[in-house]
DNA sequence: GCGATCAGTT
DNA sequence: CACAACTGATCGC
């Protein structure tokens, strides 16, 4: 393929073939032909973002992983890596306590879709169920496009799949189900279950088979109707062999079930993609996340930016607990609120629920989708009842005007309500690094709290993320302007300078 | 009625 | 303020 211009390559970027869109992988003026995609033109007009961003190539660090000494707060909960068992650490417990998935991997499934076993790492296990690749195997299930001479309709006629949810070199993407069938795409991974990752998702489905972890495939199922011999849950932790590659699913601290996607081509070759993420210190620990060994990342840069900060959750957390409590004390008759979107943010009423020694209410939709985490500590806390005074509402739900109505339809049951917005990024600096300067908004009866409890990294851990992992290069997965994907990378040189 | 798309909301 | 992630209105089938 065409190399940019005739100036001496650097050490070859990589990737360096073309994408499923026929992208040239190297920098390139739009010029190149009317062809071009509207997300190729925009893609290079920006600049690249996955020139290679390293001088040299990545080097195994010298002595074993750094900071494998496992110095989390608690002690390791149950295991169910071998991963971590093959690397004899301790593998971070994620807070709260949503230990692992118990769902069965279902066998059938695996072979009816011609997929490896998990392979034990070490152990010489082996798969039960070789079954061949077969790549194509799905396509008698594909709904039939229209009849011959028949011209599909407008509506089934969607945008193209743009090419950074395309994994190069597989027939993967990632979190591209509103393009309907993307052409050379065998198997759709779903990163998480929120509405601008799965969008295109319906019963209807029936372009490929979908990946992801077991929570979120139940949640696809449950929410969605997808039928389910296209849903193929994944444990995490778990090295699977899909399509002549190796996929493994890790923790992404998001939302229940989020994943970030390891993927290990038979070359040798290591993506990874971050999905929507929560970078933290204990990712490091994981074997797959060693410095040097990812290749390409695809990179949840939605908080790229030094403004944004936030502090830990548990910070957080803490100041919601008391804050709470301090209302509570004041007023016995007190509603406590905290708003949430669909799945996310349970940490945060769970949290209150402990501490308080009060039971969740939240409505049947939100009840059934909660209770299908099989995530007991949170189960046995919920109730039907809305007598309870902690309330879980829609995050849209929690303004002023709304919480007042709902105090009233509470009969005298509460008095006020003390209510809280977890919401990913709030404006004032001050409030990012001193939690009590937060100045609620009172209006009447109600009070309502933004509190920056975020699910995205904030900028310094996105940086200590990718100076930690030193990818050769970085894509970002957000679809921003000009103007921030070109700071973006600047600072991404600056993370990777001189290594 | 269903789903895709876009505009609006917090 | 910007943001993620949703909700609602509208339109075509």
């Amino acid at each position: 393929m065409a190399t940019a211009g005739g100036d001496a390559d650097p050490p070859q970027p990589f990737p360096a073939d073309l994408d499923d869109n026929g992208f040239p992988s190297l920098p390139s003026p739009p010029a190149a032909a009317g062809s071009t995609s509207v997300f190729a033109e925009d893609f290079y007009r920006s600049g690249t973002d996955w020139s290679s961003l390293r001088d040299p190539p990545p080097r195994r660090p010298p002595e074993g992983p750094p900071g494998v000494k496992a110095k989390e707060k608690e002690g390791a909960s149950l295991v169910q890596s071998s991963l971590f068992q093959a690397w004899g650490i301790e593998r971070p417990r994620r807070e709260g306590g949503a230990a692992g998935h118990s769902s069965p991997v279902q066998k059938s499934l695996f072979q009816a879709w011609g997929i490896e076993r998990p392979k034990r790492e070490g152990v010489g296990a082996g798969d039960p169920c070789p079954s061949p690749i077969r790549s194509g195997s799905w396509s008698g299930r594909k709904r039939q496009r229209g009849g011959p001479g028949e011209a599909a309709p407008a509506a089934m006629n969607p945008r193209t799949c743009p090419f950074y949810k395309k994994i190069p070199g597989t027939p993967f993407t990632v979190d591209a189900f509103r393009y309907g069938e993307v052409e050379g795409c065998s198997a759709y991974f779903l990163s998480h279950f929120h509405h601008d990752h799965y969008g295109g998702l319906t019963k209807k489905w029936c372009h490929g088979p979908i990946f992801c972890s077991a929570l979120t495939a139940r949640l696809v199922k449950m929410c969605l109707s997808v039928n389910s011999d296209y849903i193929c849950p994944l444990e995490l932790d778990t090295e699977y062999v899909i399509e002549g590659v190796t996929v493994t699913l890790l923790e992404a601290n998001h939302c229940p079930g989020a994943a970030l996607i390891h993927f290990r081509l038979s070359d040798g070759k290591t993506y990874l993609h971050t999905g929507d993420f929560r970078a933290s210190r204990s990712m490091q620990l994981h074997p797959l996340l060693q410095r040097g060994r990812v290749n390409l990342l695809y990179l949840d840069t939605t908080y790229c930016n030094p403004k944004y900060k936030f502090p830990p959750q548990e910070d957080v957390i803490d100041f919601v607990v008391r804050t709470a409590r301090r209302y509570l004390a004041k007023q016995p008759k007190t509603l406590i609120v905290v708003g949430a979107y669909s799945i996310g943010k349970e940490n945060v009423y769970l949290a209150i629920s402990q501490a308080l020694d009060v039971p969740i209410y939240t409505d049947a939709s939100r009840r059934r989708i909660l209770h299908s985490f099989d995530w007991p500590d949170l189960s046995k806390r919920i109730c039907s009842c809305n007598q309870s005074s902690l309330h879980v509402l829609p995050l849209g739900s929690v303004n002023h005007e709304n919480l007042k109505k709902y105090l009233e339809t509470l009969n005298q049951k509460f008095v006020a309500v003390l209510a809280f917005r977890p919401t990913g990024w709030t404006f004032s600096e001050a409030t990012g690094k001193q939690l009590d300067l937060i100045k609620p908004s009172s209006n009447g009866s109600v009070t309502i709290y933004g509190v920056p409890y975020s699910e995205h990294s904030s900028f310094t851990e996105l940086r200590d993320f990718v100076m930690f992992l030193r990818p050769q290069v970085i894509r970002s997965v957000n679809v921003g302007n000009v103007a921030s994907r070109d700071k973006m990378q600047a600072y991404f040189r600056e993370w990777l300078k001189g290594s």
